[in-house]
DNA sequence: AGCACGCCGACT
DNA sequence: GTCGGCGTGCTC
């Protein structure tokens, strides 16, 4: 009897659907954990099975039946296919969703898991082949340029000479030549560059890791700016591979330059694959099938790297931890660090979470014990860490959003042939246009937000929905002829330098200016090798790079970042205004960091820099820990968007009626519902945005709650009205 | 999500 | 009389 086999679809449902087993397919062709194509609906598609089993819920006459399975062994390992039901378990996504984003697109689609291959060709010895093809020069010459070869010729050289395929094929029709299929092999260097000598602190590290090869445990790599985390990572990624391990590493989307990549193949005499946005469907099938195969012993990636298939994983290493792009933001909102550390503790092997600014959340981890912390503090060389200063901005008048005393301090530094970098998290000229008769403002049509103006080409445009127009020459209101610009952005900052700083060249980085990929690159270059330059940034320059050549940072607007309604803020801030710190000064230049406020005496602005992140962070902890926050608490939060704001309310209400009532059968009433309430940019592209939070001291009562609410089937009834998301543990409150 | 079914308005 | 709008329900 053919068995039933339970399979995932990429459909947006948090259930499975069963099938027979094709009869005329060996039974044990069906494993968990392969693709196999089945019936659905009308139409035909790709699911994942699940299970293999011999009894269904499902009425046995109404089952379909399914092809063979695409894999002779499971694409999705034991492992992958508990983490991903993990995934979809603690992230509330539908199964099929999980498993697909866990596969490149090549893969979804059905495309076989194989290595890159390459078609070599070779010639047979045949005498006389002149009179032979006399009358075919062109495959003659083909012929020649193929026995030229001993080894053969592969089919790409062959199509660099303008022949085809097809001419390759007429000639192995005739007997001449003969083809081979060999591997490609990836590339590897050969290094023999001598490793750095560890300082002591390194050496701790490196061996604390290392001692716990073959466990679980989790370590925080608490390393400041210079400290050398990466060169610890790289010794334990060294050793991994020693004990014939794989080793996956994890890094922030901006990390993974060509600077990044240059580095782990300068120091690795393994295959390395890299898994990141740049890569195009083919190549990134060919990372994913190489790690899966074994070929690969390292792979770096970005966030959906997470889910690499490495069947012999020894260690995990997660670069820059703090940073936001671990988590996804849409559609299966999973965070890749978490499960990672799922991962690890799965596969009892040691995962190393590195950064000079950890995330609350760590914090608070190393305080109860779950993970342990390594610390890094001294700086290769003699670099001395940056000193702070604060410009009160409520004692002198601030021109375009510069104060006197920062211009002044800037033409010090200058004069020293140094550089100086200035944050500004606006892009664009101008936040807003304001009519100075009629308070008419430059408002999105489509969001609660005002269009930028922009300059060089000159236009609005809303950074929300990226709508945009032309700059309106009078009020379309009252026809005041004169509108005003309101507030700084980097192109205003720097058209206001150019005036203030005739004789220095000046440097813009930012998305407009940015545009190509590799364009970054080039700037950069043209950093580090200048003198004497005044930079512009945005968030963009605060990750990742350094600037030896820079003496002076500062942070123009930094009250952004003080007030707001997202409770994740403030430690964010912290996190900038460290890690800009840190681009600052090296071995002979002291840096210098300056903060423009209206908030001097902000007590956390002043404890980060006079005692550092350590003390602004524990001082956060408290914060959150009195207000019942994450980490001290669990948070969901469901979202919801309509054109009509009363659909995307409604929606939610319903959740929260579904909801109170489940928790009244309970009993335990550990979970708290706040909402609904409009989200933070209350409209976007003409939709209408709500949310509803879900807090609890628990995560078990919290995520029984979350299941049982989307158990309830009216809920999808209303969905129709509005789009709904849920996101467990969210980063981002907007 | 996709797709079919189904029931009411403006058209060759 | 039909074409087609998108509300509703289902997918093993």
């Amino acid at each position: 009897l053919p068995p039933i086999i339970e399979v995932a679809i990429d459909i947006p449902l948090r259930q499975t659907f069963d099938y027979i087993a094709d009869p005329d397919t060996p039974t044990a062709a069906y494993q968990a954990g392969m693709r196999v194509p089945v019936p659905f609906g009308r139409k035909k598609r790709i699911g994942i099975i699940t299970q293999v089993k011999t009894k269904s819920d499902f009425p046995l006459n109404k089952l379909k039946k399914a092809d063979a399975p695409i894999d002779g062994t499971p694409i999705f390992s034991e492992e992958m296919l508990h983490l991903c039901l993990f995934a979809s378990e603690y992230y509330q996504a539908p199964v099929g969703e999980v498993f697909f984003t866990a596969l490149p697109k090549a893969l979804r689609e059905g495309k076989a898991c194989e290595l890159p291959q390459v078609r070599i060709w070779t010639a047979n010895p045949i005498d006389n082949v002149e009179q032979t093809l006399k009358r075919a020069p062109k495959q003659l010459r083909l012929y020649q340029l193929i026995r030229a070869q001993a080894n053969g010729l592969s089919q790409e050289v062959i199509a660099e000479q303008d022949f085809t395929l097809r001419d390759c094929q007429t000639l192995a029709d005739k007997d001449l030549i003969s083809q081979r299929v060999e591997i490609i092999e990836p590339e590897v260097n050969q290094n023999t560059n001598q490793a750095p000598v560890l300082n002591d602190e390194q050496a701790i590290a490196f061996e604390t890791v290392t001692a716990a090869f073959n466990t679980y445990q989790c370590f925080l790599l608490e390393g400041i700016t210079g400290s050398g985390k990466t060169e610890v990572y790289c010794r334990i990624v060294e050793a991994a591979l020693a004990q014939g391990k794989q080793a996956l590493v994890l890094v922030p989307e901006i990390g993974l330059t060509p600077q990044t990549v240059y580095r782990f193949r300068q120091r690795f005499s393994v295959p390395i694959c890299y898994l990141h946005s740049g890569l195009n469907d083919t190549e990134r099938k060919t990372a994913w099938c190489q790690a899966k195969l074994g070929q690969a012993r390292i792979i770096i990636g970005t966030r959906s790297a997470v889910f690499a298939p490495l069947n012999d994983l020894g260690v995990i290493i997660i670069d820059e931890e703090h940073d936001g792009s671990y988590k996804q933001q849409e559609g299966f909102r999973y965070h890749a660090r978490s499960l990672a550390i799922m991962r690890s503790f799965h596969q009892n092997i040691p995962i190393v979470l590195g950064t000079a600014t950890p995330s609350l959340e760590s914090f608070a981890n190393v305080e109860n014990g779950r993970y342990q912390l390594l610390k890094l503090n001294q700086r290769a060389g003699d670099a001395k860490p940056p000193t702070f200063d604060i410009i009160d901005c409520r004692k002198q008048r601030l021109t375009e959003g510069l104060s006197k005393n920062l211009v002044s301090v800037m033409r010090e530094h200058l004069a020293r042939d140094e550089q100086v970098l200035l944050f500004i998290n606006r892009r664009g000229y101008a936040p807003v246009l304001l009519c100075p008769s009629c308070a008419w403002m430059s408002d999105c049509p489509r969001c609660s937000a005002h269009l930028t103006m922009h300059q060089q080409p000159r236009y609005m445009q809303c950074h929300h929905c990226m709508h945009q127009c032309a700059v309106p020459t009078k009020c379309p209101r009252c026809e005041t002829p004169r509108l005003s610009a309101l507030g700084l952005g980097t192109q205003r900052l720097e058209t206001v330098l150019e005036k203030e700083f005739p004789d220095t060249q000046i440097v813009r980085i930012d998305r407009d200016t940015i545009r190509r990929k590799g364009e970054l690159e080039k700037t950069l270059d043209k950093i580090k090798n200048g003198r004497r330059q005044i930079l512009i940034g945005t968030q963009m320059l605060a990750k990742g790079h350094h600037f030896p050549n820079v003496s002076l940072v500062a942070i123009i607007d930094t009250d952004s970042g003080l007030f707001s309604s997202d409770f994740r803020a403030m430690e964010r801030t912290g996190q900038l205004v460290t890690q800009v710190a840190g681009r600052a000064g090296r071995e002979s230049i002291c840096g210098k960091v300056i903060l423009q406020t209206y908030h001097p005496d902000h007590p956390l602005l002043n404890l980060l820099i006079d005692n550092g992140y350590n003390a602004f962070a524990k001082a956060c902890l408290n914060d959150r820990r009195a207000a019942a926050l994450p980490p001290f608490s669990h948070m969901a939060l469901f979202r919801s968007q309509a054109q009509n704001p009363k659909a995307a309310n409604d929606f939610l209400q319903q959740i929260k009626d579904v909801a109170d009532n489940l928790s009244k059968d309970g009993g335990a009433d550990a979970v708290q519902l706040l909402g609904p309430v409009a989200a933070p940019i209350e409209k976007k592209a003409g939709f209408y945005r709500m949310q509803l939070m879900a807090l609890s001291s628990s995560r078990k009562p919290l995520q029984q709650l979350l299941s049982k609410v989307l158990e309830q089937k009216e809920i999808f009834a209303n969905a129709r009205q509005a789009r709904w998301s849920l996101d467990v543990d969210p980063m981002d409150m907007s």
